[in-house]
This record gives C-alpha cells, structure tokens and sequence, in this order.
DNA sequence: ATGGTTGGGGTCCAA
C-alpha cells in the first residue's frame, strides 16, 4: 500500500500536478492539506477518474482544508474541532478496516516566536491540543497513522541552519518541545526517519522567496508520517519527492510517500 | 538587517 501526504496549497490551482502525481506514483491513498477551497468546489472528479472512489474531506473559503483520497474503502469518517475552532486542520477514517488515519494540519504559527503573538500561540495550543487527544489506550485498539503538514522541523537536521532556525517559527525549543510530548504520546514512529539517520539533511518545504530554491536548499521538515509501533514491521520504504518542488507552477511543499505492506 | 514569493479573494491576510 502506497500513502502520499502533500501539502498542495490550493488544490483547484494545482489539480493537474495531483494528477500528474498519481499517475507518476500510483499511491493508494493520498491526504492533501491546505486544499483552500469550500466543499462545494473541491474537484472530487478528477480523483474519482483516477479510481479514487473513497473521500473524507473538509474546506473552507480561502485558507487551510485538508482531504484524504482512498482506492480503499473508508469508513469511520471524522472531522475535529481543535482549539475550539471549525478550522479544518483535522480528520480521520478507518482505511479497509485495518487502520485509523489522521490527516493534520497544524498552524503556520505566523512570523513572531512570541507568547504575546495570538498565531504563535494558537500553533503550540494546537500542539497541546493534540498530545492530550491521543491517548494511550488507543495504541491497542486500533493501529494508526498520522500524517501532514505539522509545521515544526523537530530535528537539528530537520532545518538547513539549526542555529539559525532557532528563534525561526517553526524550530524554536518551545514548538520542538511541544512537538516531542505529542510525538511521545503513545509512541509514535517517525516512519520517514526510520528509514533516514538523524545526521542526514532531510526536508519536504523550500520557501517560494528563495530566488533559487534548488540552489540555495534552505529547506525544512515540515511534512511528517507517523506510525504507531505495532505498523513498525510493515514500513517499508520512503521517498521525499523533491523534483516535485521543481515542477511548473508548484506547491512549496514536496510530497512526502510511504509504502507499507 | 532586510526583503524576498505565492494563493485566494477582493483592494489584504495567511503562509
């Protein structure tokens, strides 16, 4: 099985890359965040065509929405408030009765790493939010995934600077520290590290300022897959799809794949 | 130290 998770910023603008993405991969299952459009003009067709007969999707006028995209049947769809805002930052279904899946989108969190900034601390209260909603007992219930654009380069090689980075949102120790209670929640895997050593450069987003953003590689992790522990043995491989970032018009975020068994 | 770009919706906000 093949999971994709991409952050498309606005998929109306970018539908013929997903296009060209599913046929270039072939993925089982695809989460998008920040889709940018109400429900009423997402373009389930186009997915439909490409066999993708099984949706969860939530969207609002100009800003955030997430989807997940299934050949395999969903169920259990769910869509969740978080710090009490109907944001659309959150879902999940039950993918062919096997395991949950959370697509998340995380606030950027703005530009001041300040407690006096509402944005930024919307982000770590989001953070917070999430850490205390997965609680342990889940683990044995049901397998589960996490995936998205959490917006937080947890690792010193999650950013192209690490000392740099560090009063930059999104690698400040307080978003890295709230970050670690969630990831430690009940244990997840970061599946994408699994496979790449911590000493390895790794990111998913290069910014759209950069005037060459290939060249220059000032890039971050930001898009995340996680697995609960008893998924371990069935990850397989990874791939950070970074020609992606290189095609016409793109999204600033790469799209990140996992295949499991 | 600063400004650099993009998308959506509408003459600015979020990223």
């Amino acid at each position: 099985m093949r999971l994709v998770t991409w952050n498309i910023n606005s998929v109306r603008l970018r539908i013929d890359l997903v296009m060209q993405l599913i046929d270039k991969q072939k993925p089982d299952v695809i989460c998008l965040q920040e889709t940018k459009t109400p429900d009423e003009f997402f373009p389930v067709d186009a997915f439909v065509g490409k066999g993708f007969m099984h949706y969860h999707f939530t969207g609002m006028k100009g800003y955030n929405g997430v989807a997940i995209f299934s050949k395999l049947p969903l169920s259990a769809p769910q869509i969740y408030k978080r710090v009490g805002k109907n944001d659309c930052r959150h879902i999940s279904a039950r993918v062919d009765e096997k395991f949950e899946l959370h697509n998340i989108y995380i606030p950027a969190g703005g530009y001041e790493a300040d407690m006096a900034s509402e944005k930024f601390r919307h982000k770590l209260d989001f953070v917070d939010e999430l850490a205390k909603w997965f609680p342990k007992e889940r683990t044995a219930k049901a397998p589960m995934i996490a995936v998205g654009d959490l917006n937080i380069a947890p690792l010193e090689n999650d950013v192209w600077d690490h000392k740099k980075m560090l009063d930059v949102v999104s690698h400040t120790p307080i978003e890295v520290e709230k970050f670690t209670r969630f990831y430690n929640s009940i244990g997840w895997v970061d599946a994408i590290r699994h496979f790449v050593p911590e000493e390895k450069k790794l990111y998913s987003w290069w910014s759209y300022r950069a005037a060459d953003w290939d060249a220059a590689d000032k890039g971050r992790r930001l898009d995340h897959i996680w697995v609960t522990k008893g998924l371990k043995p069935a990850i397989k491989k990874h791939q950070i799809l970074r020609d992606v970032r290189g095609w016409e018009r793109p999204s600033d975020h790469a799209p990140v794949i996992l295949d499991l068994l």
